[in-house]
DNA sequence: TACCAGGTGGGAA
DNA sequence: TTCCCACATGGT
């Protein structure tokens, strides 16, 4: 079986460096905000959703609000509702905001939190509870989502549940936050071009390398 | 028109 | 435990 670095090192020279997770660095240098924060709240509007649609709440929010979840503690929630619209599911995830905005106050800092803690807040599930460890904590987490699901499925016919295939990244991996942070954002990119939930293994670039001759899921 | 997107929680079986 | 559904906007 090909081994997981390699298929790393694969993808990284088809695609190069997707620099996951994308902020706007100037705004908070300018504003003197976190980062990590517009991190945290680009993860919750991203559940299931395309980050096309993210980009146009986040837009709003910089226009008329701010990346902070000091802004999120303190916003009104018609006008949070309405500033995060399109990224869908406004209802949820404005309440999801409030809840991981009150949480993530000053005692508790992105740095240093346990991932058990991020499970408790009602609107963190795995992924997103491993991808604010991994894109705002600099933790070591291997993010899990549906790309990459399907792409160890495909390519390695490896299935199992969220735990284990995260257990399967990192033991597989050397534990480096780069190729961590990289890897998951190069399995998204492919899975967005080509292993799609109806795959294109005619386009596919590595399709000689992929073990399901016939994709099932 | 139908499907999908950088998921999660809750309830039924 | 596993499966199914609601949650919603916008692109293809």
């Amino acid at each position: 079986m090909m081994r997981l670095k390699k298929l790393y090192e694969l993808l990284f020279n088809l695609y190069g460096p997707q620099n996951w997770w994308p902020v706007d660095e100037e705004y908070h240098r300018k504003k003197g905000t976190d980062k990590r924060e517009e991190v945290i709240i680009g993860a919750v509007l991203t559940q299931n959703t395309s980050w096309k649609n993210v980009e146009r709440a986040l837009e709003n929010l910089k226009r008329e609000g701010e990346f902070s979840l000091s802004f999120i503690r303190e916003v009104n929630m018609e006008e949070l509702k309405r500033l995060i619209k399109p990224s869908g599911f406004y209802n949820q995830k404005a309440e999801r905001l409030k809840d991981i905005a009150h949480f993530l106050n000053p005692t508790h800092r992105v740095k240093t939190i346990q991932r058990e803690e991020l499970l408790k807040v009602r609107g963190i599930g795995k992924e997103t509870a491993d991808a604010i460890l991994l894109y705002a904590g600099d933790r070591l987490n291997f993010v899990i989502d549906k790309y990459t699901q399907r792409f160890v499925g495909r390519f390695l016919r490896i299935r199992g549940n969220y735990e284990d295939l995260k257990s399967f990244f990192e033991e597989s991996l050397p534990r480096d936050l780069y190729i961590y942070k990289e890897f998951h954002a190069l399995i998204d990119e492919h899975g967005k071009r080509y292993c799609r939930s109806t795959p294109l293994c005619g386009e596919c670039p590595i399709k000689d390398i992929c073990l399901s001759a016939s994709p099932s899921f």
